[in-house]
DNA sequence: CATGAATGAGTGTTCATTCAT
DNA sequence: TATGAATGAACACTCATTCAT
């Protein structure tokens, strides 16, 4: 995580001026003047560095993204339950979001989009952190804490869809204020609606079986 | 909604040109000459109908989002129950993307991302419409039918979240073929997330009363 | 030669503009910038009649290099005798890039060095009326009139040698200031070097008898 | 000619990485970094030994220039005889050219084009050379061995252009393969041209004058 | 002596938009 | 109503050149 030497230094404060301009004024609308003044460097520096605007705009996700991804697996690997896991990572990527909302401006309402952006490494990376979300889910069900109808599709959907959509609506109304105020509400509704049944109560039925046979349910 | 004069005629073939072309292609990589070609009209035509390449883009939305929050609103109003409501409007939402791919690419990498269109009627509309989701949860919650624990918002962010992840998933990965065949999984895992768990099923138990009295369950 | 339309004169107008202001400061050093203020035109507008600069440029030669080739077909064609219409051919060439000395500089100074040009369709032209030359040598050699011992390579090489030579020369230095002179020493030394020698000349000798019967000879 | 310091090598080691890139792409499309990559050296070291690109540029031609021309001197004092001399100097251009191509192109394609380079002590260097021809033409004619009739510009247009055309020609297309296989066929062309013809054939001409003052010629 | 790093100055090109006809 | 023609306003990108180290 420590910048190793000046360029990449260089590099990064570049990237960070970007990241602030981009998500100040989207792609098309910032230019390269703007990002260099918010660098307090030259125009011409910042092609000393990135070879076009599109490559500085992609370049964003960096090693953040695996930085990220590394992060989220080490910290899953010690939660215990798929449950538990969901709840962690619920936790984390609205927390991650919430923290960084340059980047999520970037991500979100730029990079997203282009579909220039999905020949990217960068891309690569961040769908291959989403796909612990089926696969958790996958686990879940294996291990009987979830229930085998649901489709992972599906439910990967409405669990990624769901934080992005709050991540979004937070960035573009600026409400709510604490994402992480939802954590647990969008977990556990997530979860009722995906978990086994008989394993989320117990019911306890009385049966009386009379001497002729008939019964009754209490 | 026949299209009353001449003059709306040329508006929607122009809107219809530049829905496909912003499709195609983006907002700014599309150019005024791309929509007029594709149009089959001059440049300057387009500027008899449209003041500005913004204001076209905003307007695509126009009487369709309307149309579709009166049919929507006209439809629900027949549904009974919440659950119900909610599997209808999660059938039309899927249903409607998918048969207007087009649309669907201008409204949620476009539009969606603008921070201009915000100030428009149309985004109010569309606000509109999608403000019958927490309704359809408040009135749920009120009848007993969904739990009162659940945040209506989560919930909503939960529906709708997962609605545009797997449009947009469509749009740009092209898969899956036809949204419509999940529509129901949808709906129940939802569903199961926000219903009240106890009047939510039907549990049927089988005891079987063996000749000596001991009985198994299953 | 008629300017058929509107759009047409404009093209025209615009190279001439480009010949005279490339004429000046050569390709690199001249923008499009003054181009259009040369044609007084704005930037915009060459971009409308011409893709790029180096386009503009390619298309200088343009009609003019047709003409040229039919007019001196044309006129040669009536010219009898391998010298006479050497000396036709060498008159023209002196003559046209002298009172074209924009486009003489255009086409020596700056597109036949250009390697690009090479591949163009004017360039085919040009090379084609410059076939003329050893194909009028030739025949002068089947005819008898040139000596067949020379090379036709070389004559032509020579021939074209000296008008570019001179031609570039004059742009350069301003001197000669007309061409024209030299028209018959260049062709008379010329084909004094290819002409079968005893075939080649009528002699004239003045003889004048004085009174006292002696002779004087001139 | 040896190279009396480390710092002459470097810039000879610069000279020629420059005639090697500018002999390939042309002097604007040449940039220095494609210099300095060639001569293994950093852009700003380039500018320790020339102060501008352009300054390079014409530093090229340098003491070759010198050493071709008194190279040239020395060898034609040895020759005796106008025509010779002519043959000789023939010789030595297109065995020079030939046998430096690079720095024919700079010279050819790329100086003698250029408004600037003719202020500079190399191109008066270069002119100085050439005038070695019209030197020659005038000594033949007093020596009686050329035609006083034909005009020294002329021939020496003649004799340089034929040279040029043949080497241009041979560095834009290619052939022909050996320039040296034409010395003799230009030499004896060119010298038809202007040796006094009397010297290559003796017209006697009879010439009987009568008494009446009447004459007849056999 | 050599150079990494920085930049000023410049320019070709695009395109939304206007307006006379 | 429709458009051909024109352009103002931008901007990404290049590169020769400088200078502290």
């Amino acid at each position: 995580m420590a910048v190793s030497s000046k360029s990449e230094a260089r590099r990064d404060q570049i990237q960070r001026a970007a990241e602030k301009v981009f998500a100040r004024s989207g792609f098309q609308e910032s230019t390269i003047s703007d990002i260099a003044k918010e660098a307090g460097l030259s125009d011409a520096t910042i092609y000393e560095y990135f070879a076009s605007k599109e490559e500085l705009l992609f370049s964003i996700p960096g090693e953040l993204t695996l930085e990220e991804k590394e992060f989220l697996e080490f910290h899953l690997a010690h939660v215990r339950g798929a449950g538990n896991k969901l709840r962690s990572l619920i936790y984390h990527y609205l927390w991650f979001w919430q923290s960084h909302p340059d980047y999520a401006s970037v991500a979100m309402l730029i990079l997203k989009q282009n579909r220039k952006f999905v020949d990217t490494e960068a891309y690569r990376i961040i769908q291959e952190t989403y796909r612990m979300i089926p696969d958790i889910i996958r686990d879940g069900i294996a291990s009987g804490e979830f229930d085998p109808s649901i489709r992972i599709g599906v439910a990967t959907s409405m669990v990624l869809g769901a934080i992005e959509h709050m991540v979004v609506h937070r960035l573009l109304h600026g409400k709510p204020d604490d994402l992480l105020d939802y954590v647990d509400y969008l977990t556990d509704t997530v979860l009722r609606g995906i978990q086994k049944q008989d394993s989320a109560k117990d019911v306890t039925v009385h049966v009386t079986v009379n001497a002729d046979g008939s019964h009754s349910v209490k």
